[in-house]
RNA sequence: GUUCCCAUCGUCUAGUGGCCUAGGACACCUCCCUUUCACGGAGGAUACACGAGUUCGAAUCUCGUUGGGAACACCA
């Protein structure tokens, strides 16, 4: 079942408006490719607005790294900036707000004529004191503009003579109850006093983000907006200005929160939130997607892992979830483990390798040692920065002895176990031995020194990897080269 | 404080009045596989916030209570 559109929009176009002032964060993530999911559901156009009116805050590097988290994820817009060149492209050009000024001001001036927004020459300090008034009445925050009754001309007399002022949105004559069907609330009712008379345009001419934000969906002609749950209270005011400004409203969909784990607004301070960092870490972008959809939305076989496409033809409003969703970064891991686990070894190879490089492991070049060594580590694996780790397990410069082999040194046969190891190992006359080979020693050691089980597993390990605990030694050993294991095996003998 | 939103296992969720002694997934526990750790396989424990209604019947509808969250700017 598919939504119903409102007159008068003829097709789909939704939007994703970030402001570009930090990093992509995964809540933010997640409204973009809700948005994204529906305009390809819908054969509708997915549009990136840049809301960029905060001068002081909104930076190009952070644009920049916004449109490249998102081509990351495969998330791709119709109209917005270009990717690389981040040029305005589409009919609804500029994209941007802060180019969007004249339009601002324009749709500001027949407020101003009509009647339905003011100049307001109040004073900080007056402003604070209708605050603590609200305060102590116990009221929500309203502003009750003694400049509300002013004509146009009195006010423009009064600018000419060099005074600053905003623009407030009249509400007084609203008094009426607002209904907003939710696409995903259902009805939600505002009260008509919520809010007083709302700053449309700030003294430096700038408008403010619920002005923007309505005139740019009206001219977009945006036919749904998807939005975060925060945006809720802001509402009201923009169906306030729709009205007054005469435009068409688009259907709205308040989409659940997501939180951190002790339930509030997802923040950073808790543990990474940006698709950076888990780009960084080594997350797939296919796991991030199908764990993001999931933070809210469900499969309708209730399956767990999708792909991009099976959702771009299944997604639906209906089964979007209005509550909040804590961010299970476990989960997310596990998600991850199951995408990388199902890539091929080369691509896998081609993916850690970097992590490899900028971590300065030593691996060998060549490309059937690699290919194995994936066979070995890809189920140890749940993200590509694991290889890390287990990759330094072959990295001469990084062998040492952990702490907890400690007991199985003190064990009286270990030396004997691990000399016999070195003998063997010392007439393999290859450079890499075979797993047969290894069996063979293994069987070898067994008989010379008449240790079994734990007490010859254990040291032997040690001796190869400086801790118990570890890769199947018949797995690892034959991606060390001889002349590793023998120095390494040396190096334990030599604590024992 | 005011307004609004939300409420099923610890977490993500399925569920739209009878298929529910509530299903799946992550995490947890046990066992199997494995002379370690993982991976994999089989099991297990754990939830409808509470109270009233409506109904033959309520996790599902209504109201209230409680709890949580968000928003209350010349930020977006």
């Amino acid at each position: 079942m598919s939504e119903i559109l409102n007159y008068p929009f003829s097709e789909v176009r939704v939007r994703f408006a970030p402001s570009p002032t930090g990093y992509l964060h995964v809540g933010g993530a997640r409204s973009a490719l809700f948005n994204y999911l529906y305009a390809k559901k819908n054969n509708g156009k997915f549009i990136l607005r840049i809301e960029d009116t905060d001068l002081a805050r909104s930076t190009d590097e952070s644009l920049k790294m916004m449109v490249q988290d998102l081509n990351w994820l495969g998330i791709h817009w119709d109209e917005g900036v270009d990717p690389v060149t981040l040029k305005d492209i589409g009919p609804c050009a500029p994209y941007r707000q802060s180019e969007r000024q004249d339009l601002y001001k324009k749709y500001a001036q027949d407020l101003l004529n009509t009647g339905r927004a003011y100049y307001c020459f109040m004073t900080d300090l007056e402003l604070e004191t209708q605050r603590e008034k609200n305060k102590s009445d116990g009221t929500h925050a309203h502003i009750e503009s003694p400049f509300s009754e002013w004509t146009l001309s009195q006010a423009q007399a009064e600018l000419k003579n060099g005074k600053t002022a905003v623009v407030r949105f009249k509400t007084k004559h609203l008094r009426k109850d607002y209904i907003l069907n939710d696409l995903i609330r259902g009805e939600v009712k505002f009260p008509s006093d919520m809010i007083g008379d709302f700053v449309l345009l700030r003294s430096d001419g700038m408008p403010v983000y619920n002005f923007c934000c309505v005139i740019d969906d009206a001219l977009m002609k945006i036919s749904h907006v998807l939005r975060a749950e925060e945006h809720l209270p802001n509402t009201l005011r923009q169906l306030m200005i729709y009205e007054g400004l005469g435009f068409p409203v688009p259907q709205f969909g308040h989409i659940s929160l997501v939180l951190d784990e002790d339930r509030q607004k997802l923040s950073k301070r808790k543990g990474a939130v940006a698709c950076d960092n888990f780009r960084r870490d080594g997350y797939l972008p296919q796991a991030m997607n199908n764990f993001m959809a999931l933070m809210g939305w469900s499969h309708p076989t209730g399956a767990e892992i999708f792909s991009m496409d099976d959702m771009r033809n299944l997604f639906s409003l209906e089964r979007l979830n209005a509550s909040g969703a804590v961010f299970d970064r476990v989960k997310l891991k596990w998600m991850n483990s199951q995408y990388l686990r199902a890539m091929n070894n080369s691509d896998l190879w081609n993916s850690i390798e970097p992590f490899l490089v900028e971590a300065k492991i030593n691996f060998p070049q060549n490309s059937e040692w690699q290919t194995k060594s994936i066979e070995v580590f890809k189920p140890k694996m749940e993200i590509f920065s694991d290889a890390v780790v287990l990759y330094a397990a072959f990295d001469d410069s990084q062998f040492q002895i952990h702490p907890e082999s400690d007991e199985f040194l003190k064990i009286e046969t270990t030396k004997s176990v691990i000399q016999v190891w070195v003998d063997s190992v010392s007439e393999i006359k290859t450079k890499f031995m075979t797993t047969d080979d290894f069996i063979r020693i293994e069987n070898e050691i067994k008989n010379k020194t008449g240790v079994k089980g734990k007490n010859l597993f254990m040291p032997m390990r040690v001796a190869v990897i400086g801790r118990p605990q570890g890769t199947e030694l018949k797995l690892i050993v034959p991606l060390m080269s001889k002349k590793s294991l023998i120095e390494r095996a040396n190096q334990v003998i030599a604590v024992c």
